[in-house]
DNA sequence: TGATTTGTCGAGCGATTTATAAAGGTGAGT
DNA sequence: ACTCACCTTTATAAATCGCTCGACAAATCA
C-alpha cells in the first residue's frame, strides 16, 4: 500500500472532525472553523480540499450512501441465487446494512438527519440513491408476494417498515441510548436486532390471514 | 371567545412562519431574519416576545411534546377501563397520535429531527417527554406480556417499533412522497397505514413461536 | 382628555460566517 | 541545485448572524 501523502492525511482529518461535528450539531450548525479547529489545520483547507463547506456536505452524503447502495446490492446479488429462500435475502441484507452504519456511525445518522430536509442536494440524492434502494428491496417483497408467502398486504408499507427497522436505530442512536438504555454502536445490540428483525421477516413471510389487500389504487399514479 | 389582541396575532403569525422554515431548513439553517421576513413583521418582535431564537425554539419543541403527550395519556386512560382488549388500546393510541401529527405536520418534522441532536434541550425534552412515552407504551406491552398474549420477544424493542411505526412518517415525509408517493398527511394515508398498524399488532399479539426470549441483560442495568 | 401600557419599527452594533487572493513553505523528481 | 506541483498559512473581503436600543404608534385605562 502507498503512503498517504500529507494532503491525503489532513483531507481525512477534516472529514473525521466534520462528521464528529455534524453529527452532534448538526450541517448548518457547525462552522466550517469549528471543523478546522477540531482537526487542528487552517481554516481555508476546507475550500480547498472540499469546493467550501457545500462541498464537503455534498461529499460526504454521496460518500455514504454510495456506499450504502453498494453494501445493499452485494448483499442483494449474493443470494440471487438460492432462490428459494426469501427470509435468508431479507436478513442477509439487513445484516450488512446494519453492519455498514455501525462502521460509520456518526457519519450515518448525519445522513439520515440531512435527508429530511427540504433541500436541493437531498432530492438529487433521492433519486439517485434512495430509488433503487427502493427498487431493489420491493423486487424481493414482490417476488414474495408472487409466491403466495405473504398475501394482501401493501408491499409498499412493507419495504418501508423494513427499511425504517434498519436505518432507525441510527437515526435516533441517542432517543436509543437515554430512553431504552441500548447501544446501537455494540455487537450485542446488532445481535440482538438482527433475531427481532428475523421474527419480523417470520411473521411477516408465514401471514396467511385476513388482512385486507389494497396495493394503494393512487399509489403508482404519480 | 374573547378576541384576538393584536400582540397574540402576530405572535401566532411569527409562529407560523418560523415553523414552515425550521421544517424545511431546520434550526440553525433558519434566520430570524427570514422568519420576520415570512411573517411580514420586523425582526425586534421575535425577541420581544419569545426572548430570542433560542426562547422560540424552546416554546415550539415544548408546545408540540406536551400536545403529544397529552394526546398519549389520553387515549391510553381512556382505554383504562375494557382491559380485555389491549389490541383495541394501541390501536386507538396509534390513531389518535397520527392524528395529532398531522395536525401539526411541519412542527412534527422539524420536532422529530431536532431530537436527534445532541443539545442541552433536547436531553432535557427526552427526559421529560420521552421517558413518560416509554412508561406508558411498555406498560401496555408489558401487560400482554403477563396475560401471555405475547411470548419471548423484548419488549423494549416492541415498544421501540411500535413507537417508530407512529413517528416515522412525520419524520421522513419527503421520503415517503418522493419514493412511494404516498402522502402521510392526508386522511387516505392514515386510514391504509393504521390498518398496517392493526395487522402488526396482530400479528404481535398471537405470536406464539419460538422466537429466543431475552428480556436483554444489560438492559436494565443502568 | 391625559397618562400608561403595549405593540411595532428602522437603525445599527459587535460578533461570526464563508470564501478568496496572495504569499510562503515543503518535498519528490530531474 | 533546481524546478514545479502540491500543501499550508496569513490576511482580508463581504455578507450575515442574533440581538438591542430609542423613537413612534396604538390601544387601554384613569
Amino acid at each position: 500500500m502507498v503512503q498517504k501523502s500529507k494532503g491525503q492525511q489532513t483531507k481525512e482529518e477534516v472529514i473525521t472532525s466534520a462528521v464528529k461535528l455534524f453529527n452532534m450539531n448538526g450541517y448548518s450548525g457547525t462552522s466550517i472553523r469549528a471543523i478546522a479547529k477540531e482537526a487542528g489545520v487552517n481554516i481555508a483547507l476546507v475550500s480547498y480540499y472540499f469546493g467550501g463547506k457545500s462541498g464537503l456536505l455534498e461529499h460526504l452524503m454521496s460518500t455514504f450512501l454510495e456506499g450504502y447502495i453498494q453494501t445493499l446490492e452485494e448483499a442483494f446479488q449474493e443470494t440471487d441465487l438460492e432462490k428459494e429462500k426469501i427470509s435468508g435475502r431479507l436478513m442477509k441484507i439487513a445484516d450488512r446494512l446494519i453492519a455498514y452504519q455501525q462502521d460509520c456511525f456518526y457519519l450515518s445518522r448525519f445522513v439520515h438527519r440531512e435527508m429530511t430536509l427540504d433541500t436541493v442536494l437531498v432530492r438529487e440524492l433521492m433519486a439517485t440513491y434512495l430509488m433503487k434502494e427502493k427498487y431493489l428491496l420491493e423486487k424481493i417483497f414482490l417476488e414474495a408476494a408472487k409466491r403466495r408467502q405473504i398475501r394482501k398486504i401493501p408491499v409498499d408499507l412493507l419495504v418501508m417498515q423494513y427499511r425504517d427497522m434498519i436505518i432507525m436505530p441510527f437515526l435516533q442512536p441517542q432517543y436509543i441510548r437515554k430512553v431504552f438504555f441500548l447501544q446501537p454502536n455494540d455487537g450485542y445490540f446488532r445481535r440482538s436486532y438482527l433475531k427481532f428483525i428475523e421474527h419480523w421477516v417470520g411473521q411477516i413471510l408465514k401471514s396467511h390471514d385476513h388482512y385486507r389487500v389494497n396495493v394503494l389504487p393512487h399509489a403508482r399514479a404519480y
